[in-house]
DNA sequence: GTCAGTGCAAACTTTTTGCAACTAC
DNA sequence: GTAGTTGCAAAAAGTTTGCACTGAC
């Protein structure tokens, strides 16, 4: 685990909980330190059984509730999947734009510098701008691959 | 109804079926015509309502099969929202920058030309992209508005 | 001691699937 | 005629909710 950032962050939580009254529970933190430890995107499902790993058992109305808390202190970043609603970690989402494949759902990360910089740059009149996700459609080359293969047969 | 688009649209179908030996049922091309008639973004209920109105009853069923088939072969494209999954005409589609107010979950349309060419013209190795979606987060002026006044209070 | 937070299971919503009936070709 | 489509209902998957118990303050 990144015990390094988890530290940064959890002063971030600290600070939102202390802020609007709501408990420093021990779920609340190891919840985040278990998310410090992806390296990227990840669901319920993936957090869920990481926990159990660890042997810390969390129910599933616990990790959707602490996820939207997460959501709403911005220390993680939502994103909606074909799938399921995945989540990253909102220091990692900003270096990033994202590649999804429309064929298996696949999620790639694109870092391009000026682009980053020109969409936060932008003016936009009447709206604070907080954050942004961009996410690019396509075809990757693995699907490409087998689509090009399918058509030869 | 655009009865103009849904002439242009439907030519794409009709194509689209024929290449892929699918057949032209009654059921695709009069979901595509009610299709036509959305302004913007629409959702399976709304399109299953709208279908009810004008007495042509489908199954869900058939509504999330066809719509697989119309992205597919780019007549729509999709957006995962976090409620349920939208849909749009690709051909609307031309502005993908959303701003979305966090507070009020309000979607605004952000017309960049140069971000969109930006994007557009982006060289991404491995991937075949087809389009995309730009979501800027924060706070519309009307919130930040109530929360300006609720500190005075 | 109090009440926000948690666990559990049931409920709910959205989407997918299996199968019989139908129809475009 | 037949295989692709459709309708219906049941199932699956993901998320939310109700309620009793727990523990942070």
């Amino acid at each position: 685990m990144d015990s390094k950032r988890y530290t940064d962050i959890s002063e971030i939580l600290t600070q939102y909980l202390e802020k609007k009254k709501m408990r420093k529970t021990e779920e609340r933190f190891m919840i985040l330190r278990c998310i410090c430890s992806f390296p990227s995107h990840f669901d319920i499902s993936e957090l869920s059984q990481k926990l159990e790993e660890i042997k810390f058992h969390v129910s599933l109305a616990t990790l959707y509730n602490t996820l939207d808390i997460f959501e709403d202190s911005h220390i993680v970043v939502r994103h909606q999947s074909i799938q399921s609603t995945l989540y990253e970690l909102k220091i990692l989402a900003e270096t990033h734009q994202h590649l999804i494949c429309t064929k298996c759902g696949a999620i790639r990360d694109l870092k391009n510098v000026s682009l980053k910089q020109n969409i936060e740059n932008l003016k936009i009149p009447r709206f604070n701008a907080e954050y942004y996700a961009l996410y690019i459609y396509g075809i990757c080359s693995k699907c490409k691959y087998k689509l090009s293969r399918k058509k030869q047969i």
